[in-house]
DNA sequence: GTATAATGCGACATTGTGTCGTACTTGTCA
DNA sequence: TGACAAGTACGACACAATGTCGCATTATAC
């Protein structure tokens, strides 16, 4: 039940999806290749289409222009990815990596304070 | 300054690395392919002159069989990779993400502890 | 029913990765 | 010193993933 790594190309989509909820083919066209010369339509639909294989999308085929929303939110792609990473270089614990941001001050004051309370409450 | 994606070989013997400390292409080889019918030698040799090429190792070349050491820690590579997961999808913010972890209570309790710890100390 | 728009999908160039072969270098010891 | 063993340097290849394109098929609208 591991979350696949999104490409360049597809997490472009993939914000665009995010941010709308739903779109058109031809929305993400617009939004992501405005000046395209080329028409594009073939590639926006290979990404969709590798994308609702992966899982990212939902397609609603009910239009003739089919409606694109996520299946899965920006945060749990995240989540899923973070996951993956620890598994593969820390045995599966998140400690190390944040142990080294927060010594290496990485993690901004607000986020610390975030995060602290998050913990808090559990 | 961001830190590149190692590969599955590569991480297979930066895993060795980081273990032993320092280890010679011939440790390695016997490490990572006990039973290799071939040698394997250039594909190591391959494989840490990438890895020396990203940064990832040093390279003591005082001896015949060069020693090899790492450059970058494990828990620095892991967070170098958390920092670009995050500047990728979420903006940059960690919060997202461990929040989702938290609520999907993906983190083991001594996990939990461990981060409450960290962040009450600073 | 024809024109317009969208989808489905095979194909290609490019890139990263893991592997191999081979030429070159260095160290050892008779 | 000369020759062998061990090690290094690196070009080349096969394979898979990715982004792009083109075209055939399907649906919509007037």
């Amino acid at each position: 039940m591991t979350v696949p790594k999104l490409a360049n190309a597809e997490l472009a989509v993939m914000n665009q999806v995010w941010e709308e909820g739903s779109v058109t083919a031809r929305q993400l066209r617009e939004q992501l290749y405005p000046d395209a010369r080329k028409p594009m339509h073939g590639t926006i639909q290979r990404l969709l289409q590798r994308l609702e294989d992966k899982g990212f999308v939902d397609r609603d085929s009910d239009r003739a222009a089919h409606l694109f929303s996520p299946r899965i939110s920006r945060a749990a792609y995240a989540a899923g990815r973070l996951e993956s990473l620890a598994d593969r270089v820390t045995g599966g614990s998140f400690v190390p990596m944040i142990t080294h941001l927060v010594e290496e001050r990485k993690l901004s004051d607000a986020d610390m304070e975030h995060l602290r309370r998050l913990l808090e409450e559990r």
